[in-house]
DNA sequence: ATGAAAGCGCTAACAG
DNA sequence: CTGTTAGCGCTTTCAT
């Protein structure tokens, strides 16, 4: 039982004045006589005195409080995290980080909405969230959205409602992964594509076959919506077209599984077959050989979206804004020359 | 400007009664009509009533919301945070998860005591942190254990307060590290220490060193109190003791870097050198070859320790427990039978 | 079984 | 310049 901490009452007493003048004084409003405001700065040292934003919350409506719908268990999303966090501290704000989904044992499924209510519940003044694979869309329209709360959709877009969005320019990174095999001498492409019924699976996708198509390259692809088993889909997109030399994964972790699937099929990388992946994840550069990929700047994307959340709160009512962090290319040990 | 949700006067107001009837039907205590029960949580629902957290906790002292000072910059410690989430999530709480420490651009460095500030404004029911390098101890025992918070802390123990610790079993997992390079029958060991004035760095350090004395055979020590450059330090440590057949670093990173020592120095893992990391991160499975390590099970410490806290929260005041979680070895390809 | 009223810590008018 | 007062949304006596 945290014992209370001292009030403005306390402070009031020990200074020998009204508590609506040590509020003043607080708070830095309103005009009061330096020596009483010495007298009662000097009282809330002795007393340790920590304003309580429980009741600042209650009273103005404003927590200075963020939640962020967002995992921190795989390193793209936790990346974003740190970007959130830091923008949102730099402003005195705090994040409040909840996510759901399956938790290890001996912890049970958390669903969407539950913490949706609990970030509610704690009155957060706006919500970050990176929508899922479901249609839980219509969860943030009714919970949030029509509660008049910030929204702002970080990575993916959120079909059903007009919030803002923040996430890294995936079309762009389809391109630059074609070009890059084009440039290189590559006339016949694979592309293991993700969930396509994604907003990022599905640009990734568009841009690449478009660039490829526009330089009259032949490109096959497989789809892999559960992202599970990149090993799979390259097998058999090598296997329906063996003549491609140059495959362009929707993500690092396919990438890795088309590694796999090279060296059963003993094609060499990249003599025999370049592989581009997407995110450069920590192990990307760890991959033997280290893995050309497209950087996404995670950090940068939940900066940027914290920054936006803090003009919203600020009362901006303007339309919904759809933000692009550029990605960058990172050529490594995983591309050459077509054979 | 989130508009204001409605409240209990609303509920009351629709269902004609008082505010207290509501009160008590919304939180299932004292006794109430069944027929004006039943108006009042359809009065509520239809509203789509939410509680506020904030006036209750104002009222209750208790905000079912935990401080989790702990960084996601890491997978280590974001695994630890996922443990911590789920935990307290399963009993209806919140971590609220903030860290100190420099930013990367555009943001600036936050401190430990603005951080706790945050937290204990918002009137978290305790804290659970990761002790960082310095001295930030006193921090911790002025600010929270002197106001009655309970205190958790991970991975590291807090020195200068007696407070719960929740972390693996470092010794334990440097004596794994040792019996494994002793049974391969080596006989001349170095070891990559992290830090020694921490308690991990420390106790896998002891661990390590007692149980190469106890079966007679030397030890070299290197310390990398950055953990910055195991390159650097395992070139020196080969470079003194050049008799050296078995490694073990203090943590996965520094292990990484001795990877890139021994080829440098024309050492073949593990034909001529062994190596033994702390840790298991991801990329420990990854590397080449992939490295033996002691996995340390960091979902489970957060749990752990946030199942810890609910029981300090529920009143337990007993005296400060130690709680290890123990770590177990996970041999891959990094050593061998000494040469 | 239900209502009225006090109070939690603070802000924001409004008087002096 | 400073004090008084009325809420904010809710819990908790105390009446009825």
């Amino acid at each position: 039982m945290p014992r209370p901490l001292p009030s403005l009452a306390d402070i009031a007493r020990h200074a020998g004045v009204a508590i609506s003048t040590v509020s003043r004084v607080l708070r830095g409003q309103g005009t009061v006589a330096p020596a009483t405001a010495r007298r009662i700065t000097a009282a809330a040292r002795r007393l340790r005195y920590r304003p309580n934003l429980l009741v600042q919350g209650m009273q103005t409506g404003r927590t200075r409080t963020i939640g962020v719908m967002v995992p921190v268990d795989d390193p793209f999303h936790a990346d974003m995290v740190c970007g959130i966090h830091d923008a949102l501290v730099a402003e005195d704000f705090c994040p409040l980080v909840l996510w759901s989904g399956p938790a290890r044992p001996p912890h049970r499924t958390v669903t969407e909405l539950e913490q949706l209510h609990r970030m509610i519940d704690r009155r957060v003044d706006g919500i970050i969230l990176r929508p899922v694979i479901d249609d839980a869309d219509d969860v943030y329209f009714h919970e949030a959205i029509e509660r008049d709360l910030p929204v702002i959709a970080v990575d993916r877009v959120l079909t059903n409602a007009q919030v803002d969005f923040v996430g890294c320019d995936d079309a762009d990174g389809g391109r630059l992964a074609a070009e890059h095999f084009l440039a290189l001498g590559h006339r016949h492409l694979g592309h293991v594509a993700g969930a396509l019924f994604t907003s990022t699976g599905r640009q990734r996708h568009d841009a690449f076959l478009a660039a490829a198509a526009a330089a009259g390259a032949a490109c096959q692809v497989a789809e892999d919506p559960t992202f599970s088993d990149g090993e799979q889909q390259a097998c058999q997109l090598l296997a329906a077209a063996p003549r491609i030399t140059a495959m362009f994964c929707a993500n690092d972790l396919l990438a890795a599984g088309a590694y796999r699937a090279a060296a059963r099929l003993g094609r060499r990388i990249p003599a025999d077959l370049s592989i581009i992946g997407f995110g450069d994840l920590p192990l990307a550069a760890l991959m033997a050989p280290p893995l050309t990929t497209v950087q996404q700047h995670a950090y940068q994307i939940g900066s940027l979206a914290a920054r936006r959340m803090l003009v919203r709160c600020a009362g901006d009512r303007s339309a919904p804004q759809r933000l692009l962090v550029p990605v960058t290319f990172a050529p490594r040990a995983s591309t050459a020359r077509v054979p």
